[in-house]
DNA sequence: GATATACCTTACCGATTGGTAAGTGTCAAG
DNA sequence: CTTGACACTTACCAATCGGTAAGGTATATC
């Protein structure tokens, strides 16, 4: 049960501040959602802060197990095609992930001091070397592979979180539609745009 | 200075709430921004929850001047694009506007059954319309241009709220380069990813 | 059988939250 | 000179916030 209630704390405090922020979700919250006082959440991590901040590490490490076991493709194109499938897969597996790291990305002027850039660094510099990998951006500065880079990511994760706004604006039947034809069309737009270059 | 106010507390409150999120502020603090006490504030607004949602209720106004204004266009294709270069614009010159509504995104399952779903609907519908109109488009289902217009629309969202992130990881001066090359290779996306079908 | 440790509770704490009640001062109309 | 609307204040309020202190209970250790 030890280890255990730990792991239920962060599984209910990643699905509560994705989909109420920070600020609103009070630890009292998060312990009632596993029957128990906030008083047993501050006995295992000492402080909300603290907890928020073991969430973000699992992200955190989900992120770096994409990026080691994703490294393997021949062809340079498809190996950056691949990375995006699999965040596109992990968006669909943990879908409050997702939202969690669209509030960090608007909230870190909050916290742009302390943990800044955490996992975002490494894992934008290795979308750049594996783009700058395809032959006709070899010549691409940093920063016009990250622009390309930062099309795609934008394109996959907003609609990563819109799937309950979709659905109430257009009903289920229409969002499964969408949501079929979304995965073909992301990899169409990603095909047509890196070959543009050249 | 008594209308004056009003549009003082609503332009604040829009700044604090793009940042902090709605649960982030309290009314206290967007009173003292003003240099007055929360209790002048709900003498305007009655709560908070109406001020927020006079708030969002002006930035449904700007969606609407940009619909009725980017209507001249005679080419199609370009009528899309052009669209897509005046919310560009808009999330340039209010660049807090981009942030509350990705956060509105973020929360909207919490008033999915009271405001639902506001401004989105009809501004969706238009782009739509917009991208049927493209002979090659024509042919396309409405969830299958959806999916090809939320591409374009994360691609430009993610990048508007990422500013502080990004000169926080590269600095201000790769910032400003990938903010030059941003929008050409924005355009570039769309007009590739627009003629590949067909 | 005493001690220690992990896990969790009840009982508090000061600070802050959104909001109400009851004014105060100003200014224009009658 | 009074009346009343407007814009705002001080003074409160109950509820909730994150967090501390001091236990209680069970299990494992010696």
């Amino acid at each position: 049960m030890a280890v255990n209630t730990r792991e239920q704390f962060l599984d209910a405090a990643e699905t509560l501040f994705a989909e109420r922020g920070f600020y609103g979700v009070s630890i009292a919250a998060i312990g009632t959602e596993l029957g128990l006082t906030k008083q047993a959440l501050l006995h295992h991590f000492g402080s909300k802060e603290k907890l928020y901040g073991e969430v973000l590490g699992r992200i955190s490490d989900r992120f770096d197990a994409i990026t080691t076991q994703t490294s393997a493709a021949s062809d340079p194109t498809e190996a950056f095609v691949a990375y995006f499938i699999e965040l596109y897969g992990a968006s669909l597996e943990e879908p409050h992930q997702t939202r969690l790291l669209m509030r960090e990305l608007l909230d870190n002027r909050r916290r742009a001091d302390t943990a800044g850039t955490w996992y975002l660094k490494p894992f934008l510099e290795h979308l750049i070397r594996l783009l700058q990998a395809i032959p006709s951006w070899r010549t691409a500065s940093e920063m016009e592979a990250l622009a390309m880079i930062y099309q795609f990511l934008g394109a996959l994760n907003y609609y990563a979180i819109s799937a309950p706004t979709l659905t109430g604006i257009f009903g289920d039947d229409a969002y499964a539609e969408l949501d079929q034809a979304f995965p073909s069309q992301l990899d169409q737009l990603m095909r047509s745009a890196l070959s543009a270059r050249g």
